[in-house]
DNA sequence: TATTGTTATACTCTATAACTATA
DNA sequence: TATAGTTATAGAGTATAACAATA
């Protein structure tokens, strides 16, 4: 017999992933990673990160957002913003300004120097597009856009 | 005129996400952690986070697999591995037995419990699918999946 | 009474360097 | 010399509770 009560384990030469590849959980996860090592490289130039660039592209196209928006927007939680927009006003990305119209809360802005550099940023962002889907056509990667916002809107 | 150089800064009522909503990336991310949400809900009976369940199954699928196979099959780096095997195996979930020819090598087996587990685990798993992609048809599912895959294979 | 922004803090996840034993 | 598994540790990301100021 090939199997006796007596033989050694088995070894495994090639790994049967054929599972985890039917559940859509493992292949967002896996192409939302892939996607974004290639834009941690590309973004390096200007120190941005993911969310650090949402967040800056945010404020950018909508100047005067709110901290609570911008937490409802992306899904974040205020306490882990704070630090993060410090940062960016640090490095004169943005400026705190008081909201019009509540007293609480704080408009945030872009400065000249996030508006010219988010125009460089997202030009790369348009290249890590290309880098990322680069093995999709025009209309398949359309098609991967509208399924994924179907998904989680 | 509407905006005075002495005027009051803009408030944002409607935020416009569109731009970040063009980006391959954005979308992806979105999306599985909107699917990961279903599965912590839907998991948390068994104890099993999503790498915990990608382990899991991979051992079963895969009975010999060793430590550093899964960790190139799931993207892992091996000291972040070590803690979760010792949980799982700590639960009574995998066994580590000697590799039959690498010494340096350790096989991890799925115990009976663990065999038992996964096949309930799995039932679960294909309801978090039917929940996660409910605004989709099976279709665009398909077609969601196989994106996916070319995106990041 | 509810909400905005904040602080403090804890927990999880991910990353790097270095060690051991075996190949 | 290279690889498998491990330890220790550091950093990033994410979570809850509680507070002051304002609605």
């Amino acid at each position: 017999m090939a199997t006796a009560s007596t033989s050694s384990p088995p070894s495994v030469d090639t790994i049967d992933t054929s599972y985890l590849e039917t559940l859509l959980g493992y292949n967002a996860r896996r192409a939302a990673l892939s996607i974004i090592e290639v834009f941690l490289q590309d973004m390096a130039q200007y120190d941005l990160r993911p969310v650090e660039f949402s967040v800056t592209s945010l404020i950018t196209h909508n100047p005067g957002i709110t901290s609570r928006q911008i937490c409802t927007a992306l899904g974040l939680l205020p306490p882990n913003l704070v630090g993060l927009l410090n940062a960016l006003e640090k490095r004169g990305l943005i400026e705190r300004k008081p909201h019009p119209s509540d007293g609480r809360a704080v408009g945030l802005h872009p400065t000249p120097a996030c508006a010219s550099m988010m125009q460089a940023a997202e030009k790369t962002a348009a290249q890590v597009e290309v880098q990322a889907s680069g093995k999709l056509t025009t209309a398949e990667r359309k098609t991967l856009l509208r399924l994924l916002q179907k998904v989680y809107r």
